[in-house]
DNA sequence: CATAATGATTATATTCAATAACTATATCTG
DNA sequence: CAGATATAGTTATTGAATATAATCATTATG
């Protein structure tokens, strides 16, 4: 038999520690990822002065002008309330507007400003490019296929 | 040509709201799925009061008896400040034990005790069904691709 | 031996998401 | 239509998780 020193088994390489049930779980293998890409979005974020949440919802407002608050937070999964400030700034920044809504005043029509819409492209081709520093591991196959999957496991599940 | 109702592009259903480009980005495909999963698994944990970080914790410490602080905090990618009270938790619950290393009394050997690890296994098993709960959504063979994709990512990358 | 490095700890600060309460407006129901 | 109820946005506050800095004991190094 081989020492146990070799065959890592699993994950969390270094000195061969093993995690050989955590290992089998999608859970903590999503976490691991995902926060290696994190910090990589988060930096080249910075250099426009946008953090991954701000970011976000610009996109999500460039591609659904009109879209309001309440909509935009469910989109992204977030708290109304927890947006405020968020929109604040991008509203403040010029890379959106907020106009009320004439046929329900409560209501607050989000719509991307021209340099909005720039800043957000040009902050998507920053992102996609620092995310190609860990996907340049995988061949187009396996990045399409991670994509799909993502997508099945995307679909609903008890809130 | 079709109403702009209509076609969905991508995900994010709910009232025709779409992103496609936050859609093609990894970091935010994962997070999305990440944060289905791990409200799952923290509420079957907590049927044991373990928090996910501790069962993680419990978890590496079963499968590798004797290691030390920061070999886990290592292992985990996480301060070893703040593993400290998570190791005292699990002490004082006779989960593990930690034992100074004579040839280096700096250092505590951290084992689990035999609570301990069937907490772990019992613990594991309730984690792995509630993630089926959303990975029935895939056959036998996306399951398996995604976490053989997840293990090419996971190789290192700046920290 | 003096100094630096390491492991564990403590205290502190920062960040982020969740909750509750409030205002304004809109909708529903008798 | 009046009053109750619901919705959108806001504010303030909280708690949890994570990161940072300083400290102490021990070990390694020059």
């Amino acid at each position: 038999m081989p020492k146990p020193d070799e065959s890592p088994d699993s994950g969390t390489e270094k000195k061969g520690i093993t995690d050989s049930v955590l290992f089998s779980l999608i859970g903590y293998r999503l976490k691991r990822v995902y926060m290696q890409i994190q910090p990589l979005a988060q930096r080249v974020l910075a250099e426009n002065d946008l953090r991954v949440v701000s970011f976000s919802c610009l996109s999500i407002i460039t591609d659904n002008p009109g879209i309001v608050q309440s909509e935009l937070a469910d989109a992204l999964q977030m708290e109304r309330s927890n947006l405020v400030v968020i929109i604040d700034e991008l509203e403040e920044r010029g890379l959106i507007t907020r106009k009320k809504i004439p046929t329900d005043r409560r209501r607050y029509a989000l719509t991307a400003t021209l340099r909005g819409r720039h800043l957000r492209d040009r902050a998507a081709a920053k992102v996609r490019t620092a995310e190609d520093e860990v996907l340049g591991w995988l061949d187009e196959d396996d990045r399409d296929r991670l994509l799909t999957i993502l997508g099945r496991l995307e679909r609903r599940t008890a809130r």
